[in-house]
DNA sequence: AAGTATACGGAGGTTGCCTCCGTTTTGCAA
DNA sequence: TTGCAAAACGGAGGCAACCTCCGTATACTT
């Protein structure tokens, strides 16, 4: 349903467009105002939850009505815009974090980016839970980036012998999603240290052949 | 919020209002319009899903639609009574059930029956869900009417030692409960299903001592 | 039977959604 | 550089839903 010609022109990491299709690269001021839209469109949500004025969110973007009608016929075409934006973020800054510290530190401190990434984002929940949900290609995709960044960050901090080995992304990624999700209250300090608590369990085993089986991840 | 003077007023088991609160009793048609209302939106939120218009509710119920606002003031708390009266109608059901047919037999369609009502109440489980989540006393009185009507069946069972006696009613409800929310999906044959199985073990350690540790019921 | 408190109902103001189209800007080519 | 066509901009305006307000109708009281 959605443009599919927009691909991933998202806001940072404009890879140079397939070479393939031959369709002009579109304009620069389309670029800078799907950007702009994004980023105002988080923040809205942010601040004021689900049902914002998509009207306010073009002004705020400082684009007319129409402009984002272009880019995002739907509501739901830029709740999903939106999110693919935060889940790009969060995956640079994995990137980000491994050049500047050791593998767990880096690794804790994703988490905790996590966590507060889906703080922010809980005012969109009730937008994206449906979406996610019936377009399973959308909720794979996302989810199968988000996994990548994680096994990355554990592989990195397994090699240098802090992590332990037995603990694979996509089970990490759904205990942290789940310690989000079930604390539902606004503070997310709950979640921050219960993660924290996760993470000394990864790090639990580390070094170790991995002789000792680990305590089951509860999941809520 | 909701103006407490409307209290209990739901369609059926109309007690006579507390005496000791002298106010006058409501006037005859302001109680059928408030019936009329509550069955028109609780069809029009299972036909249409949670965003019907308040006018096409009023329009249905042949009623005009400040009566609609002056009975429901926002929309939370129309769907608040639709649920309120569904819960209602379910408990009742559970002593007509055993009135008519022996115990297990009526456990096993009270469990049907509530599956048949969660799957009607579908469209308006986005509304309902953060209305129970910020209304604790709301959740507690709801909850707790399910409850006894399920531990009333239970007992009934076990009395007649036809049914386990190692079950209580919060957690054959939770379960129930939790069955519909797994099956996100628009069929209720696979919770009817799931949830017949569910009864086949509550059937299982009938009239025996309870020695034989129940197998733990899944829970999504 | 008359009076009054109460309930009814819909007109209309406000706001948000979305479309349509005249104007502006950009990128390409001569 | 200049011109031009394609692409993008932006807001006016139609539509639909929300909600308030108040004149009218109706049920209970004495």
């Amino acid at each position: 349903m959605v443009a599919p010609d927009v691909a991933v022109a998202a806001s940072e990491a404009i890879e140079p467009a397939d070479p393939a299709s031959a369709d002009r690269r579109p304009r620069a001021d389309a670029v800078r105002n799907r950007d702009l839209l994004i980023t105002s469109a988080a923040a809205a949500f942010a601040a004021r939850g689900a049902d914002v004025s998509l009207e306010d969110i073009a002004r705020s973007a400082g684009v007319g009505i129409g402009t984002l009608y272009r880019h995002f016929p739907t509501r739901d075409s830029l709740v999903e815009a939106v999110y693919r934006h935060e889940i790009d973020v969060l995956c640079q800054r994995a990137d980000q974090l491994l050049e500047t510290m050791p593998p767990d530190q880096a690794l804790a401190e994703w988490m905790q980016l996590f966590v507060r990434h889906v703080a922010t984002k809980r005012g969109m929940l009730s937008l994206l839970k449906p979406l996610l949900s019936t377009n399973p290609n959308f909720s794979d995709q996302t989810r199968g980036r988000a996994t990548a960044a994680a096994t990355k960050l554990l592989e990195a901090g397994v090699a240098a012998g802090t992590v332990r080995a037995d603990v694979d992304g996509g089970d990490l990624l759904r205990a942290v999603g789940g310690i989000c999700m079930s604390t539902d209250q606004e503070r997310s300090e709950a979640s921050e240290r219960l993660v924290g608590l996760l993470f000394d369990g990864l790090r639990h085993g580390a070094a170790g052949p991995a002789a000792t089986p680990p305590p089951a991840a509860a999941s809520a």
